[in-house]
DNA sequence: ACTATTTACGAAGTTTTATTACAATCATAT
DNA sequence: ATATGATTGTAATAAAACTTCGTAAATAGT
């Protein structure tokens, strides 16, 4: 139930000039005009009702109600942003259920606003060509640098994941130029972060950053930043969109890099998958 | 522009009864109300077009008109990523990512539908009853369980968590009727799980399980059982969606165990939180 | 058990909105 | 200039949304 905008965009050009005029109100504005009545656009737009239907005909649609719930289906999908739910404690066990992966799905769909695609690109590059991968992350964040390892270890590449202060230091000593390290903090505040990318970054290895998006301490360190949203509600409730939308750029990255080299990947995989196949009860 | 079908949810309880009457309706036939008249949807449901709008003001609404709108933009992010994409690998950076995200966001939605509310229930239910809760996963599934486990101790549950076939039967042998054990294995084959499961159950602990939807060898020891969606593609790319679907489920269950006991739930979270803080920099 | 009071609901009336039919205007070509 | 067709507006009409008010049922109080 949505497409309103899209189609609009596209029919313009052979739009009649009133029919245009309104067009582009609409494009302007959609969500002041899912709001307005017939009447009202008409006024704002300077044209007649009748226009009104007859853009509304041009476009396909019954009518102008039928415009009206296409341009807020469209309103749904783009700008789900500010649409994160806070978590009530009394409701029903479905009600919540709904409301957590809500939040969940809306911190992936806002990541895509936040994170550069360049960025991203150059991510996979540089992790691409490196000798030595180091991931650090604490706490939650460490789940992350863990999630990362296995998939890189599974495409054969050179890394470690390290959580705490002396693994991380000792790895950041040993670094050099030809290295990159990725250092994971969803607030950007991590101290223990902020010191071990300082030792790899004084040693020459490239610094990737994955925080929240904004200025923070740890993203200031960075060659290449990497954001995920922000907008998490209920910080009380603990890392849990933030964590789902760092996995998901991880994802991103493991697939990028992957793709990059994917003759080479796919023998890697291959292997691997061989190797644990013991795991499995064999059927 | 959205949620009116969640708000429509989380109200239900308090609904009059012929005001529930109708939001039933739409909670069912969304996609037939929004074209409905308030007219014919009022004939419909037997009721009056004043309960109607009643109801519409109840839900925070200005009118009939808002709610509609509200619930065509559900409809639109619901149905807007209705499918896997195959991830292709020689596309622009900017599909792939958009094709990440979306299986991401699609193992979320596909996750409730599999997912039963009864054995939520019932799990947190046994999970906060638990003496202590032992969390068991291989791999993959590994990091799920440490997930689960930061949360658990968060709030003060006494819990372990287990990535290895030494430990998990260590700890199994050791458990009793008053345990629960969290078996995590999205395929459902995974053999360490399978055993460790096993003498955990003879003992009499309560065995919940986490895998893919469907009969297997794991979830057939449980005695409660969580699924998630078993509907991912390319799975030479590896745990990717399957991971995203079970954080959710183990966020579920999170939020679920913190509301059950909730003062309680939030002075141990404060405590934590206060305890961690050295960790950021102090600004 | 009876009455007062609150609550839930619908019937009918009013206002607003969407749509249609037709008339006016504008542009273009002969 | 004027006929023709395309475009837009006006005004009437139909439909929809919303309000008001009264009544029945439920609840509470004596």
């Amino acid at each position: 139930m949505n497409g309103g905008l899209i189609s609009i965009q596209e029919s313009m050009a052979s739009l009649k000039p009133s029919e245009r005029k309104v067009a582009e109100y609409i494009v302007n504005r959609p969500e002041e005009v899912i709001n307005l009545s017939i009447q009202k656009l008409a006024h704002r737009t300077e044209v007649s009702e009748a226009t009104i239907i007859r853009l509304s005909r041009t476009l396909n649609y019954k009518g102008f109600q039928e415009l009206k719930l296409r341009i807020a289906g469209d309103l749904a999908t783009k700008q789900s942003s500010n649409s994160y739910q806070e978590i009530s404690i009394d409701g029903t066990v479905d009600s919540f259920i709904a409301n957590i992966s809500n939040n969940n799905i809306q911190s992936i769909n806002d990541t895509l606003s936040v994170l550069s695609r360049d960025e991203v690109e150059k991510a996979i590059e540089v992790l691409g060509k490196a000798r030595k991968i180091a991931l650090y992350g604490i706490g939650a964040s460490g789940l992350i640098a863990h999630d990362f390892k296995q998939k890189l270890s599974r495409i054969n590449r050179w890394c470690e994941a390290a959580v705490d202060y002396d693994s991380q230091g000792t790895i950041s000593a040993n670094l050099s130029e030809e290295d990159v390290v990725f250092g994971i903090s969803y607030s950007g505040q991590t101290n223990d972060i902020i010191q071990s990318l300082s030792i790899a970054k004084e040693n020459g290895a490239t610094v990737i950053t994955l925080t929240k998006y904004g200025t923070n301490p740890v993203s200031q360190l960075a060659d290449i930043k990497l954001f995920t949203s922000s907008l998490e509600k209920s910080i009380r409730s603990g890392a849990m969109s933030s964590r789902i939308s760092q996995l998901n750029v991880i994802d991103i990255l493991y697939v990028g890099l992957t793709s990059r080299n994917y003759n080479e990947s796919v023998v890697a995989l291959e292997r691997t998958r061989k190797a644990v196949e013991h795991l499995k009860k064999h059927v």
